[in-house]
DNA sequence: AATAATTTTTAGACTTGTCTAAAATAATTT
DNA sequence: AAATTATTTTAGACAAGTCTAAAAATTATT
């Protein structure tokens, strides 16, 4: 059984390989909030009990065994939250820091218990995925930019990448929004702009904007 | 704030404190399950703090901050405790050692909030009181044994004493349970016997199983 | 009241987790 | 390729919490 203190390296170290492969020393350090000095300890620790693979100077990364620990304590932390907002009634703004203490809680049948009263949540109140007892995540609808979609295909848009004032104005212009249905009729080589479907309207948006739009298919 | 170290050896001298007016070392380190050097060291500490007063060699008892922040520890503990039984389904006997590490969980919003949504529970499933948000009992309907109460006034059963089979025996051929509501008409001094009225029918008991049943004044 | 037994405290050691400062290694610049 | 800079590790210190063994204080017994 880990410490708490351990844990949380290990949780930091599994959030940081979402993006990173292998991770440095001062990247978790600033992570954490700690002293390098501090990192390379527990570094060594934890890839003492084979959390971790450790080189010295190489950097580290998880281990199956340290994976599938470290998104227990992710499922818990997240299970917490729906919890706290859900049945508490917190705000999803309130819950992290008491999420952060009730992840360390050591039961698995109290894990699972949690589970099943919350009625088995796919999603945390951020709309972070929960994964299951064996680790695995629900599957998750991709979003794609709006250039690399299939024709003649329903999507909805789920987001967009420019935040510019002049860009939000052209998409309130033609009521382009989030939960918009969207379709491609039409793709024009030449210079890369659709002829889309937005809602009931049709009209054409340049490539700089298709690549702007974010999409995820319309499940069922 | 105390860490969960501080908190346990509290909790313990709180619960003594029940029985205990100034507690000795030896006695804590047994409940703890520690060595009297370790009680010493933590004593000094909490002393210090002023959680407790303590005077080399003489002992040490609450002080009202420490009395205070004890029953919070155990409204907490016995909040879960409830929590755990009532909305996760765990048996009554499966939830102290989660609750032990749930009681040290930061948040007095989490603790209100969690009563709030249990209903405000008075009782813990083990049947223990649970404090209010002030430190505050709900009023207890104290028991006596039945050689210790008022003639001419209806008591409930709560509890025996004696668990021999022979004692089991005798309670049943006389249809004595709990719950069972009774009033004593009679003392005879000398024999310390008594006539009761148990139910619907009347019966002479002896001194011996007089104060082997206790029971409780019936309410309103 | 002296001695013996018990209880409590102290002294010193060990573990975990942290830090600062210095040394070692790696990466970048010239 | 050497020098400079950045990163990482080590060495040594400290606080918290625990322990064993020895010393001190208290309590009980003769
Ligand atoms: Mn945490
Ligand atoms: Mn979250
Ligand atoms: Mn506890
Ligand atoms: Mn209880």
């Amino acid at each position: 059984m880990l410490s708490q203190s351990e844990e949380n390296y290990l949780k930091a170290i599994y959030s940081l390989s979402y993006t990173e492969d292998k991770i440095s020393t001062n990247l978790l350090a600033e992570k954490m909030n700690t002293k390098a000095s501090s990192v390379t300890d527990m570094v060594k620790k934890l890839s003492e009990k084979s959390y971790i693979t450790y080189l010295k100077y190489k950097g580290f990364e998880l281990t199956e065994k340290g994976s599938k620990l470290a998104a227990q304590i992710v499922r818990k932390h997240r299970l917490w939250e729906v919890f706290l907002v859900d049945k508490l009634k917190f705000g999803w703004e309130e819950v992290h820091d008491i999420a952060e203490q009730l992840e360390h809680i050591q039961s698995k049948q109290l894990t699972d218990k949690l589970d099943d009263f919350l009625g088995n949540p796919k999603f945390d109140p951020h709309g972070d995925p929960i994964p299951d007892k064996n680790g695995v995540y629900p599957s998750l609808k991709v979003s794609f930019p709006l250039n690399a979609i299939e024709l003649n295909t329903i999507y909805t848009i789920t987001g967009v990448e420019d935040g510019s004032m002049d860009f939000f104005q052209f998409l309130k212009r033609y009521e382009i929004g989030l939960g918009s249905e969207i379709k491609v009729l039409e793709k024009f080589p030449f210079d890369d702009s659709l002829r889309i479907q937005i809602d009931q309207s049709e009209m054409n948006i340049s490539a700089i904007v298709s690549k702007k739009i974010f999409v995820q298919k319309v499940i069922e």
